[in-house]
DNA sequence: ATAACTTACGGTAGACGTAAGCATC
DNA sequence: GATGCTTACGTCTACCGTAAGTTAT
């Protein structure tokens, strides 16, 4: 046994059983890993897949007990060689970000700043994309870690952090008639066309859950992933729109007007995700305290390691 | 970085830092693991020990993180081929136990006995050694389990469980003085020479306590590492005898008679331990609970997990 | 018929052992 | 001078890639 057959065999089940697929993501042949496998299930003496003739059908029961070790020893080899880096060069190395287009495009551009003049020898690497598939880019290691606004405490293999509070805001065009209205409420949204976010995007479902709990229907006239098409249509009077407050920047917005809504919907929570057992670097660590504050080296560290903890229900 | 090169480097600091003799301990020759962890180190690009000249005199503070991680990644390693052989022949394979004489001479034979007709394709292993011994062999993977009464619990790497407890008694030749007093006293026994184990077994620590707490100083005649040589003295009239009630057996001890000691000594407890995160297999839990019926496989495996978690003081 | 895995075979890299060299005690 | 690590070199294993073979879809 060794760790390439290791390799082979999580990335085998990770192309959903097809070797050839594996061999391609490694860089290898298909015949090498078909006979690395064998090996492997020989030296072993049992089967770790199941194959149907010349084809693999499914995994064995032991087979995914012997894939949970090899994750975690997959996983303590890319610590290793971290560790290693750490002591090596402290302050190069690559930091890959997934995260939404609110955080990238409103939150993220200070933070970004100030991390490069600390350490310009590191190289920063950006990836958008929809809550779900940031989170998988961190689980299967194509990126340190992500920032979103929803649904990132459903994966297992995720340690998720909270980073900080905000709150949505309504937009209208100028001289629209909501402006004239002191205190909104939902009952005054709901007589004009709203735009707002996607489901599963940037508290979209705080948004859902307060119209609902009113018993109020809106009219939902389009959804969008970012803010940035949000005022597009709003300046173009498709409607009002409801988007994160920081998403507007009233200096810039010359066509458009901002009402406080914070009474209206719960705050929604951006929080950062890593991976379970991740060896961090310092520069990481840092980038997160960055971004906020309150997670620093040890608030992580520990969130680290309580995330093996049992739940206490 | 290899499985391999991290045996090496796992050998080298447990044999005090010395090439040759973990080359000793691993078969190979001294270049191979020389010339290894060299590629390691440059491959790393950090050194992991400290070299006076041509002698390796310490190992650097990055070295003790990438010990800790290898250590841990090798661990994973026997549980790989472990959870395989637990699939591949269920009830066959080895299990090595390390214990003090009194548990192997007077609490063992009857659940050896009920192990071995249960897997008789089991091959038993049984090492005998003091209770700093013992549990050096288990975290060294020498033992996969070990019993003892006295100091398993200071060790870190170990999980300890009790498994049941115990007492004291008196013993002296027939005729003796004290046989003739109904209940014991400290201060009766102290009358007379006495002979118990060495410091360090069976409980004797718990002896000590009874007699410092009532600030007498008994005439501690000689002392044993086993039963059979407190009982053997104790016959030749050389004084009276304490030992564990479980290695007095009356129908065989013709020339000695037992006193109840209960209420002058505290309970000693026997306990198992298992290094922390071995993968056990199914014969193992179940010798456990042959020895003691109230560590079922489910609490083993929760000790064990929890053994991960942090103190709570 | 094609996609997918296995078998067969030759080439190459790398790990090991032996022997000689050199530094520390 | 003895011990202990490194360097040098030859050997051998084992892994990989190419190509041909076999089996499901």
């Amino acid at each position: 046994m060794n760790l390439q057959q290791l390799r082979y065999l999580n990335e085998i089940v990770r192309r959903d059983l097809k070797i050839s697929d594996a061999a391609a993501a490694l860089f290898t042949s298909q015949p090498a890993i078909s006979k690395q496998i064998k090996l492997l299930e020989e030296e072993l003496g049992i089967e770790i897949f199941v194959r149907n003739g010349k084809r693999i059908a499914a995994i064995t029961e032991p087979g995914k007990g012997l894939l949970a070790i090899a994750q975690r020893m997959l996983l303590d080899a890319e610590n290793f060689k971290q560790f290693a880096q750490e002591f090596h060069s402290k302050d190069t190395g690559q930091l890959t970000i997934a995260t939404t287009h609110t955080q990238a495009r409103y939150a993220l551009p200070p933070v970004v700043k100030q991390f490069i003049e600390r350490y310009p020898k590191v190289k920063l690497g950006l990836h958008q994309g929809t809550p779900t598939q940031i989170a998988e880019q961190v689980l299967h290691g194509e990126a340190d870690l992500c920032i979103a606004t929803e649904s990132l405490s459903s994966y297992e293999g995720l340690v998720t952090l909270p980073c900080y509070d905000w709150h949505h805001c309504v937009i209208t065009p100028p001289g629209h008639p909501l402006l004239k209205i002191q205190t909104l409420t939902l009952k005054d949204i709901v007589q004009y066309p709203i735009i707002t976010y996607d489901h599963a995007f940037s508290g979209r479902s705080k948004v859902n859950e307060a119209f609902e709990k009113a018993g109020l229907t809106p009219d939902i006239a389009l959804t969008a992933i970012d803010a940035d098409v949000i005022k597009t249509y709003v300046e173009l009077g498709l409607g009002i729109g409801i988007l994160a407050e920081i998403a507007f920047i009233p200096e810039r917005e010359l066509h458009l007007r901002m009402m406080n809504a914070r009474h209206l919907f719960k705050p929604s929570t951006t929080r950062i995700a890593i991976r379970k057992n991740e060896y961090l670097r310092a520069y990481t660590y840092e980038f997160i305290e960055l971004f906020a504050p309150h997670l620093t080296r040890k608030v992580i560290a520990e969130a680290m390691r309580l995330s093996n903890f049992p739940k206490t229900p």
